[in-house]
DNA sequence: TGCTGGCACTCGCACGCGCTGAGTGCCAAG
DNA sequence: CTTGGCACTCAGCGCGTGCGAGTGCCAGCA
């Protein structure tokens, strides 16, 4: 286990590191003159070889300082580095500027404008675009007594199948009744309206069908749900610029991960549900993104995350100031949609 | 006037300068081993001294070779090359990657990536969003005899008035009588539908009202379609990092403009109508892109054009072949469309 | 008049060199 | 366990040099 001084140690250097755009590694005299370690820089060295031993951090060649390690970053993100919070004069402006959005798709181009210039990163929202897609047709076919195929076709030209156990059996004639009543309701609405126009269906049937209307509804609304896209917004790319002075070969993989949205999705997918979840370098499946970190949360109206928004910066970022402004812009964005 | 050969020479040195991506410039001697311009380097040193006086090439510093300058692209484009026709397993190569698209913002999608790989540059696609937003109501206010106010409100929330000069006197009753029949139509209705939707409307109204009540709603349709929200995709910003190798700050406007759909909606609504476009260097009003070269050509489903799409590259560009991609993948696009 | 070869000149760029300074590891003493 | 001292390493910087591609100019020739 690593001293509580050498804890220090570390963290003194990861601040001191992302402090500076420098190219340089930071050297244990710096570190003993910018931070009151009380102790000497010999002292200071020991510890470095220490932590380099244990992983934490790195020279980038022979006789230079240290710089952290992913290792070392992640300790840094999980035991010495709480979130900064925004000033009050930062939640104000947050709001303020949210508060101008007219719909959806401006909140969401506002959030990640916001976002990116908050941070100086790249900034990542994803959304669900429930209000494209409209039904075309819902079929429904008898497999067997108590056993129905529902498929579900959309404007799009998308089609959707499940099987459904039905809790009674299910004779032919209610069926025709449902898939009739069904379409006249849902055929041409839009994925979002939907929910509310069948939910008075079951009403409709004799009671020992109601189990399996209510059954074969609540299908239909899963696959929808699934069916729902998910779109996401990307801003702040003019950011990149300062990822490094090396950069041609860090940024090329960085702007083709950003332009493969299925690879962003299933990076914030991944990322715990409503907590912030903060990957760094190697931990990103995306090798593309083996040099950046990623800071991602859920955000979402009511109580519940409904999508994601994070950043993605280089593993050496502002770990603190980016959670602050990250889990901020996300609760703001959350109490706007709330409100509308 | 400049001499044929002239003319030839600066081909060349366009040529030749586009082909390779060595900072290098280019020489009077290179020149004449790689083209067959049958006279010696003197005489093409004579000619290049010529064609510097006239501001079609320049020499970066003293004793380089000569690079063609804005004014030199022009002429390249305007008279001396053609546009480079695809050959025809490209063209059944976009025809089949456009094909599997099943909806518009999948071809849009598709085409951003395809133009982006073909031409390898950033592609910019703008498309009409026409389904979107929907009416939420239209009030109609008389200021005099024969002048009336319209005011649209959609549901985004947006207001947009207009001062409407009738060709004849409308009474008060006319125009309630119009206000209401008009919000019973297109109330809640999308922009798209609605020309359809009060096609018929003059029918009901007195000889006398008609020519007003036709003025009131072309002067609605004229500003539905203002309202219509225009959408960008972007792709192949990856591309940007074969600019130049000096180009953290070359690249760094180029990827601002980029994020400024307003900037790149401006860029693509001046150029020409469906004719191919081809902006270059400081042609660009927005500054940012003043080292950059923009081709866009107008596309749709019909005859007319109803969109853009271009690609931005740097002023140093393969033009023929970038213009043969562009045009190929406009008409390619406008075929899916027609078809869908 | 226009093309050509020759010649002197320019200057960016790559290469090699030595210096400097920040940083390290190790060691002996407190 | 901490500390000061010491020898060592090495990336970065500035400088001088040679090279070579390229130019402008000029005199001669068709």
């Amino acid at each position: 286990m690593l001293s509580e001084r050498r804890l220090e140690v570390l963290r003194a250097i990861v601040q001191d590191y992302v402090g500076t755009d420098e190219p340089v590694a930071v050297g244990s005299k710096a570190l003993t003159e910018r931070h009151r370690l009380g102790v000497s820089p010999a002292t200071v060295r020991n510890d470095m070889a220490a932590l380099e031993d244990e992983g934490y951090i790195a020279q980038p060649h022979t006789s230079a300082g240290r710089i952290p390690t992913d290792k070392g970053y992640r300790l840094f993100v999980d035991k010495l580095a709480g979130v900064k919070p925004m000033t009050a004069p930062e939640r104000r402006a947050i709001q303020n500027f949210l508060d101008g959005a007219v719909d959806l798709d401006d909140v969401v181009g506002r959030t990640v404008r916001l976002l990116a210039q908050l941070t100086r990163q790249v900034a990542v929202v994803q959304y669900p675009s429930l209000t494209r897609s409209t039904v075309r047709h819902v079929e429904l076919l008898s497999l067997a007594p108590a056993r129905v195929m529902l498929v579900l076709i959309t404007d799009t030209g998308r089609v959707e199948q499940r099987m459904i156990d039905c809790p009674a059996p299910f004779g032919e004639t209610s069926l025709a009744d449902l898939r009739a009543r069904l379409n006249s309701r849902v055929a041409g609405r839009r994925f979002a309206d939907v929910p509310q126009l069948v939910q008075d269906l079951p009403d409709a049937f004799e009671a020992e069908d109601r189990g399996t209307v209510a059954t074969v509804l609540s299908t239909l609304l899963e696959t929808l749900v699934e069916e729902t896209e998910e779109r996401l917004m990307i801003g702040g790319t003019a950011n990149l610029t300062r990822f490094g002075h090396d950069f041609p070969l860090t940024i090329r993989p960085v702007l083709e991960a950003l332009e493969e949205q299925v690879v962003l999705l299933k990076l914030l997918g991944e990322a715990g549900d409503s907590s912030m979840t903060v990957r760094i370098g190697h931990e990103n499946a995306y090798e593309g993104l083996n040099s950046t970190s990623v800071v991602s949360v859920g955000y979402g109206s009511g109580g519940e995350a409904v999508a994601k928004l994070g950043v993605v910066g280089p593993t050496r970022m502002d770990y603190p100031g980016t959670m602050g402004a990250v889990r901020a812009v996300a609760r703001y964005v959350g109490q706007i949609l709330a409100e509308s």
